[in-house]
DNA sequence: CAGACGTGGTT
DNA sequence: TAACCAAGTCT
């Protein structure tokens, strides 16, 4: 309950909470991941992008990708922002690739390629908030910054034994304070590269190793034996549940696909059509200038987001062209069953069409 | 401010 | 299986 002085006197600020850290770092931290050992801030501001919700092992292979396809910021603003999106399919989130794209132009065009150092000026870029900001201007130019992540929200939870959900807007507020109030003077990159290294290998969410931690000697949770219970899980409300049929039509040779809204779930991707844009897939076949041939359902697929869960019915339709083809309406789109690999689609639509390619 | 916004891994 | 959530940001 004292969230508000979580420094108080009960616990003194430890003058060493960074020093430790910073010796931990150095000697146990990360050290070989692949945007590190460079001050490259395209990279430092792609991978922290990238890492936003999600872990390293997924992103290390987009990043490589991305490397590979896309150098630099330059090469980034140039292509248009489906390539942004077919790179980025299967990572989620995919307003993150629309601002990763329009922040690559801003830096293009207002910065002249080159990424600010002031965190402030960085935070009012797309896709970067406060704690993004930070991470770059630390790892990419040294600047002193405070980052408040994930894992930095769990040690400090514990080692200063808040209660409550770390993510509630009154105790993120103090969490801050509290970033700011311990960054050393020296040794900042070290120093957050360690909160981010510690919550991830030792004080995680389960079954930290505290007896490796190098701050167990002053950490509140551990003294009182509330690791277990730091930090308090966020309120959670039933996930409700949706439900939609798709059509998969195919000609043999193509697959017609739908662009989605730029904005909402997976804003921008193609996906199938579905049931509520088109009433049937004879309906659809005959917008299309097609025949329905035949129509075969495939396996229900459950799919669940942050805030829903899906239920998705496949029904698979074979179709023939039929001799007048007319202007094909504007979101859909035919795509050969080759093309779909460097497709932008959501993860379980590439299931669904990986599913039906080999049967 | 509360809710939208993905996916895959762990327990 | 279902809950939980990971280098958060935007509206």
């Amino acid at each position: 309950m004292s969230v508000s002085s979580p420094v108080s006197s009960t616990i003194p600020a430890d003058p060493s909470f960074s020093r430790r850290l910073i010796d931990w770092q150095r000697r146990c931290g990360r050290h070989q991941l692949p945007w590190q050992s460079t001050r490259d801030a395209y990279r430092v501001w792609l991978s922290e992008i990238m890492l936003q919700q999600t872990q390293v092992s997924t992103v290390i292979p987009y990043f490589a990708r991305f490397i590979e396809r896309f150098p630099t910021v330059d090469a980034l603003a140039r292509v248009p922002v489906e390539s942004v999106l077919e790179n980025w399919s299967g990572l989620g989130y995919y307003a993150r690739a629309r601002n990763l794209h329009r922040c690559a132009q801003t830096v293009v065009e207002r910065y002249d390629g080159q990424f600010p150092q002031d965190p402030e000026v960085l935070a009012s870029l797309p896709g970067i908030g406060r704690s993004t900001a930070a991470a770059i201007a630390v790892f990419a130019f040294g600047v002193r910054a405070a980052i408040l992540d994930g894992n930095v929200k769990r040690v400090f939870a514990r080692h200063f034994g808040i209660a409550g959900f770390p993510g509630a807007p009154a105790i993120e507020r103090s969490l801050w304070a509290l970033a700011e109030s311990l960054l050393p003077g020296d040794g900042i990159e070290a120093y957050t590269q360690g909160l981010m290294d510690l919550g991830a290998t030792l004080c995680v969410r389960s079954t930290p190793d505290c007896a490796a931690c190098p701050l167990n000697a002053s950490c509140r949770a551990l003294a009182q034996g509330r690791v277990d219970e730091l930090p308090e899980a966020r309120p959670r409300k039933p996930l409700p549940e949706r439900e939609t049929t798709m059509w998969l039509l195919s000609d043999g040779e193509n697959v017609l696909l739908e662009q989605r809204p730029a904005t909402g779930i997976w804003g921008g991707l193609l996906s199938l059509p579905e049931q509520d844009g088109w009433n049937s897939a004879e309906a659809l076949a005959a917008r299309c200038g097609y025949r329905l041939v035949s129509q075969q359902a495939l396996p229900d697929l459950r799919h669940t987001f942050t805030h829903f869960r899906l239920l998705m019915h496949v029904s698979f339709c074979c179709v023939e062209a039929l001799p007048p083809s007319g202007r094909l309406p504007e979101p859909l789109l035919w795509r050969p069953w080759s093309a779909l690999a460097s497709a932008a689609l959501p993860a379980p639509i590439r299931k669904i069409l990986e599913a039906a390619a080999s049967r």
